[in-house]
DNA sequence: ATGAGCGGATAGTGGCACTATCCGCCATCC
DNA sequence: GGATGGCGGATAGTGCCACTATCCGCTCAT
């Protein structure tokens, strides 16, 4: 195949499949002669999963980079492939150093011990959490701590739903690409199965014709 | 206040806060004189709610306008506050018109139908959900939709605990902004909270050592 | 042999979230 | 009462990002 027909089948313009390649999102089709290369099944494949990643999981184009290298390097461990990613997000935004930060930090310490959770708050995740918790905080919703193992409950349901449907999928594919596809799209379909819900309990609490009136302190 | 001293208190440039009050996110001050404003503390509040929503929440300046124009809008029923944004987001992005689609949207409309939720798959956060569903089936990911159920019991333990969340909230602020503030950093919450969750139970699966081999099929 | 398509390189585009600069005005401090 | 620094408002520029356009020399199918 070459790049025209890899272009038609996945819908992605030709000098966006080579922008790809030159930022190592994609492998380079082999050469065939000193002007011709062909591109494989992989190829397309590959393609496919760029772009779900960008369109569906927001993810940008180096995060992609850092996650397919970890993706194709079989020495890495597969709990650190996706914090490959992770890590570089975390750093990105501005560090703040106030009281509501170091509150936060607790919350956050004490619900993974409160849980038993097998990981450490120096993880990127208990780092993005307590950002969030702390500007909650900063606008007054402390009281959201509250709410956080109802949370917490869910998020453990749906890591096992993860975990579970890799294990089952051994069969399909690399299991690492399942855990990104699982992880970033499963993002992505879990916001907006929470919008869903959200939609249905506001409805069932406040009457579904959303003719009520806004009420205001 | 001055918006220097605006500047000052929440650590946003006055040159942004300038360019805030231009794309309409946050209202101007009061003129004292020809050159000269005061702000309130509801221009304080106001300032930390948009740079929550950017930075943690990862919206967009164009969307934040239309979330906190519809805040701002006494008429508007609260249940289609976020939709000001959510309509905006869904329409940017691709259409597919393929086979993965339409089966996305059957089982989007499956789902629906056999949760009892009361909505409708002309929603845009169902809209998102079969354009995510069918970006799996793409990369041969169709078996995820067995997993849905129990994204959706998950789904609906957050929705239940956010709207009791802001219904125990009413006394803090105004409720719109409590909704869209737990819609929004919520997200980021739950976010944060799945990655770590997936560490735990990955671990407790394949031991935490990390030192587990990277399986193919 | 010829023209469409190719690999590779370089430069340009449009959108976004700011940021810099300028102007004339005003409040405040000496 | 004059200097000075900050102010509101306007316009233009910046840096990043994900492409996109153009060019070159080559090669493959017809």
């Amino acid at each position: 195949m070459r790049i025209g027909e890899l272009s038609r089948k996945t819908g992605v313009p030709v000098p966006t499949i080579k922008y790809y390649v030159r930022e190592g999102l994609l492998p380079a089709g082999e050469l065939t002669s000193r002007n011709q290369a062909s591109y494989g099944e992989a190829h397309e494949r590959r393609l496919r999963l760029i772009r779900a990643l960008l369109d569906v999981g927001g993810m940008r184009v180096a995060e992609i980079a850092d996650v397919l290298a970890a993706v194709d390097d079989p020495e890495r461990p597969l709990h650190n492939v996706l914090g490959a990613a992770a890590d570089r997000i975390g750093s990105a935004s501005v560090e703040h150093d106030d009281a509501e930060s170091a509150a936060a930090q607790d919350v956050v310490a004490g619900l993974i011990s409160r849980r038993g959770w097998r990981t450490h708050e120096s993880n990127s995740a208990a780092a993005d959490l307590s950002k969030a918790l702390a500007a909650m905080a900063r606008l007054g919703h402390e009281a959201f701590a509250e709410v956080l193992d109802d949370y917490a409950d869910a998020a453990e349901q749906v890591a096992r739903a993860d975990l579970g449907y890799v294990d089952r999928q051994v069969a399909v594919a690399d299991v690492v690409e399942s855990v990104v596809v699982g992880t970033v799209l499963g993002e992505a379909v879990f916001s907006a199965l929470r919008r869903l819900a959200h939609v249905d309990a506001s409805a069932r609490l406040y009457g579904e014709d959303g003719a009520q009136e806004r009420k205001t302190i």
